[in-house]
DNA sequence: CTATATTCCTATTAAACCGATAGGAATAAT
DNA sequence: ATTATTCCTATCGGTTTAATAGGAATATAG
């Protein structure tokens, strides 16, 4: 249970990956190899992480990907929030009208905590954190 | 991510049910009306409950479960525990032998301190905390 | 002893999700 | 023009999940 998706375990890798070349681009294959992940699966998790503004792209030859951040300001909820999008326990913390209970859905504040407990873990660990262990 | 599955659900809500039975037998079907869960499917989480010692049962006419246990002395996390098995957000977290990139996985002390987060949050609620809203 | 109500067990189904692949359009450098 | 890349969409096979089906074991009531 709440196991992580191998898509977010690849962009984390990927993510550790692009910053040891501190700004310079690296290719979607060239990552792909280093880290060992499927070089096409791994073209959409790039991209993921460019719509949320992670990374930076160029297109054609000499493109591929860049960082544009200190991994020191790149919290690992920005990571898998890029990929997953936001945390949800259960369907309905982000809409108490969904709650089949109605308003006095009584276990409702209990996944709202569970949420900001696993929240508050990931914004508090940077992927300078994970990167250098 | 890190959506709780319906099953788990069903158990904390049928948990919450028993527990304002004050220990007198509620069949599965009871249950299941009261707590709008399909009651066949229920049979089956009921049964994973009493496996875990949360919940006795009895056969026949009369039957059903009951609850044994305090609702305050019942955590979160042994009813997740029940249903789900252990947390592990990544496979390796319980065997660091399959740490693809060795003893020195990088990212590992990362997903042991988030199974850590989310394993603290779901013991330090108990039944009767969730219960009671 | 029979009928009934229940837990218990196993198998099966339908749908959803996930990891991965395929094929190609757009774009930039050579 | 050729090549290397990101970008986009569709699809496939496998696994998981929610739910159902059918019945064996067991206890109570009459
Ligand atoms: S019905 Fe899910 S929290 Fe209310
Ligand atoms: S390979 Fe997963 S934590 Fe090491």
């Amino acid at each position: 249970m709440f196991t992580v998706s191998a898509k977010t375990q690849y962009a984390i890798r990927a993510m550790t990956c692009l910053a040891k070349m501190e700004g310079r681009y690296a290719t979607s294959l060239e990552i792909a190899q280093a880290e060992n992940i499927p070089a096409k699966y791994l073209e959409g998790i790039m991209r993921r992480l460019k719509v949320a503004g992670l990374v930076d792209s160029e297109r054609g030859k000499k493109g591929g990907y860049r960082m544009v951040l200190d991994p020191s300001a790149i919290k690992m909820l920005d990571i898998v929030e890029a990929i997953e999008g936001r945390i949800k326990p259960v369907t309905c913390v982000d809409k108490a009208e969904l709650c089949s209970m109605g308003a006095a859905c009584l276990p409702r504040r209990f996944w709202v905590g569970l949420k900001a407990a696993i929240d508050g873990y990931l914004a508090e660990h940077t992927l300078k954190d994970v990167a250098e262990g």
